[in-house]
DNA sequence: GTGAACTGCAACAGAGCTGATGCAGATATG
DNA sequence: CATATCTGCATCAGCTCTGTTGCAGTTCAC
């Protein structure tokens, strides 16, 4: 049955469905189309046990994407976005941003239902992102005529791409230094 | 049965094949699930055509990435690559590009086998970006210290965001003026 | 400790997809 | 025009996946 009514689990049913959600992120990111059965073994449980916490298939990766959308808006709010100096602040969102992107790939990239919690999530930081965008823009650091929604696009992708062969694994500081300084600068020659 | 060994299909044959590949594109860009009976239906073929074209599913995904690689690596050459000036070729490249990436999106962003022609066509094409990216740096539009192929992934993610939503549907010619100023100066002030 | 909640296991029906085959009719090619 | 090729249609067997149920054994919570 659907657990859309959220009627206080036992702490062990807490934790199976913690354990399935991480297997089904870790599962689905190496191949999508990736069976109950696959991700059920992963998680080191009867398949059964999925589809008593989860009403089917659908019902779980929602909950996978709205977990993981919650996890980032926070990863945005710890940076501070509107207090911090704005340089401060998009180092810091990067930072924070790249840690939980990497290990909830496949959840953040889904494409979401436009009325469901995740997108909502999402639509929020956006907006938040463009908040500290303005900011920047504010202390001369973006120019003025630029088109805030295609900044924020491009470091979007930018994110994206620092994260694919992510095989060196590198400090997230250490991405996110790259990913300012080519969202402000590009790749051009420095003055 | 495989079409593997090419023997010089008939002209009808051969029409049937290009229609079930321009379905395919457009049937899995949207659904990279769908069967092939749907595919079939996109191609107003008989499904059992398919299968005769095409061993199988794999193989027809193959064929997929090979033809649509191939027209990516003549959209390059097209661009005069090593002959026009860094500049004028970034743009004609990233123009001519857009174009055939946007007929074939679906096929181009397949993670290819490591030893298909696919793949060797986009080893060769990542080269030839290379290249270019190094006489631009040499006319001084790239910094010095520049990692090339850093920027040759940041190039890539920014032709892949041009054409996400790309509901404007803009004129190529914009939107890679916008790729390249991007690439090279960021979103920081003008001088 | 007692009862309720949870889990694994086994088994089931239903659905969809794949790949193959045979045949009859249409179409290109020389 | 004669033949080889191609296609649609109907049908088939086989497989995998989903979602459900019943039961027995374990684990949490009060």
């Amino acid at each position: 049955m659907g657990q859309t009514a959220t009627r206080t689990l036992r702490a062990d049913a807490e934790r199976s469905v913690r354990v399935i959600l991480e297997a089904a992120e870790r599962v689905l990111a190496e191949d999508p189309g990736a069976s109950m059965e696959q991700i059920a073994a992963a998680a080191g449980v009867a398949r059964t046990t999925i589809h008593r916490r989860f009403a089917n298939r659908q019902a779980l990766i929602e909950t996978l994407a709205s977990s993981a959308a919650r996890q980032l808006a926070q990863a945005v709010e710890d940076g501070r976005p509107d207090t911090a100096p704005p340089l401060v602040a998009m180092h810091r969102i990067t930072a924070n941003v790249l840690e939980v992107k990497s290990a909830w790939a496949f959840a953040l990239e889904l494409p979401a239902d436009p009325d469901s919690e995740a997108a909502r999530l999402h639509q929020g930081i956006a907006r938040r992102c463009i908040a500290v965008l303005e900011r920047a823009r504010a202390d001369k650091l973006i120019d003025e005529a630029a088109d805030l929604d295609w900044v924020r696009r491009v470091y979007y992708a930018l994110l994206r791409e620092s994260l694919q062969d992510n095989a060196a694994a590198a400090d997230p500081d250490t991405l996110a230094a790259r990913i300012i300084d080519t969202l402000l600068h590009g790749a051009g020659p420095r003055a």
